[in-house]
DNA sequence: CTGACACTGTAGACAGTGTCTACCGATTTG
DNA sequence: CAAATCGGTAGACACTGTCTACAGTGTCAG
């Protein structure tokens, strides 16, 4: 449901209701039963959504290194585009990672997200293949890096992060959180 | 309102009305407004107490370890008890970081939550004091260790870190989790 | 062609919600 | 003693999700 998307990013996950989105989309309340079992049916659809602009985001992250990058560069660039991504669509993203809502069980919902993860888990193995963190189990390092970078994430998409830390500009905060997450703390940047 | 926490902890951040709390505490569904000028209001009370409970979790912390400990130790028991916390009354660590529904200018919630990222700026600053990281922003540093920290607490509250990872222990993910942010990875675990 | 049937949308009802207002009985205060 | 304030009650209003009955519109088998 396109309407959905477009009223979400307008005015936010609270705008998200069946009746507006019907009443956006010209049509009478009854009328989204039709094509969503609830509200949580079709939230989750729209959460899938977001899981696949992720993965998309992700492999375009990796595509846009130069050829000779290495695995350490590329998962990298794969935890700058999730966190981008995120703060590029605050309420979706938001709205991925709200299971009062969705419907955590929905074929679609289940089926982007464990791609989306499956990602981080290769770029994770291909790293672990190149020296990195060598004896440790590859789901759990994947699952630990990306909660190191969904932290950030969604942090940073509520403005919770530039209350307490003012005058800080996100890649000042994703640089460094990358940094002390992957350990690529070599070249300091200045 | 004790009522709420109770509330909260029994049946969940969705079951959080006005009117249900007003059922529950026995009186009449106006009632709580004369305590408080809206939901927004009274959930973030609530939500500044869940900050002053992190913020004592994390002060008892420093204390059990022994006298001698050094300051990357007691940071990384502030990132145990912040994530054991969260998870301890997951409803209500959700409600802490939900913009949406509550009012982040209430002066009690900005006092808690400000007074709880100070606690974490103390500790980052004892370590780098002790040669951690020494050429960052104290500041900076401190909101990527809570950002770190707080995407395990965030998804493995709400169950979205045992269904990637199955068959993984909190405590895994945290040991793993803080090995890698602080780089205290001196001793695998095996 | 005709009937059955699935789709898709409409309209009304129902319970539940937050918020506003009017009222009311205490209790405190001037 | 009078007045004002405080805490609670009760009703209304506009929302919400969900359910049901109904109507049109197509498709497809016989």
């Amino acid at each position: 449901m396109q309407v959905t998307l477009t009223l979400l990013a307008e005015e936010g996950l609270e705008a998200l209701s069946l009746r507006r989105i019907a009443r956006r989309a010209g049509v009478s309340h009854g009328a989204p039963q039709r094509h969503f079992r609830g509200l949580a049916d079709l939230l989750s659809v729209v959460a899938a959504r977001g899981f696949a602009l992720l993965s998309e985001a992700i492999e375009k992250s990796g595509a846009q290194l130069p050829p000779g990058a290495g695995p350490m560069a590329r998962l990298e660039a794969a935890g700058r585009a999730y966190v981008e991504t995120a703060i590029a669509y605050p309420a979706l993203f938001a709205l991925m990672f709200r299971p009062g809502e969705l419907d955590l069980t929905h074929p679609e919902y289940m089926r982007e997200s464990s791609a989306a993860f499956e990602q981080v888990v290769r770029h994770v193995r291909a790293a672990q293949d190149a020296g990195w963190q060598t004896d440790r189990d590859t789901r759990l390092l994947a699952g630990c890096v990306w909660s190191g970078v969904h932290g950030l994430a969604t942090l940073w998409a509520q403005g919770a992060f530039v209350g307490p830390v003012p005058g800080v500009s996100l890649e000042d905060a994703l640089s460094t959180t990358l940094e002390l997450v992957l350990g690529t703390a070599q070249g300091d940047d200045r």
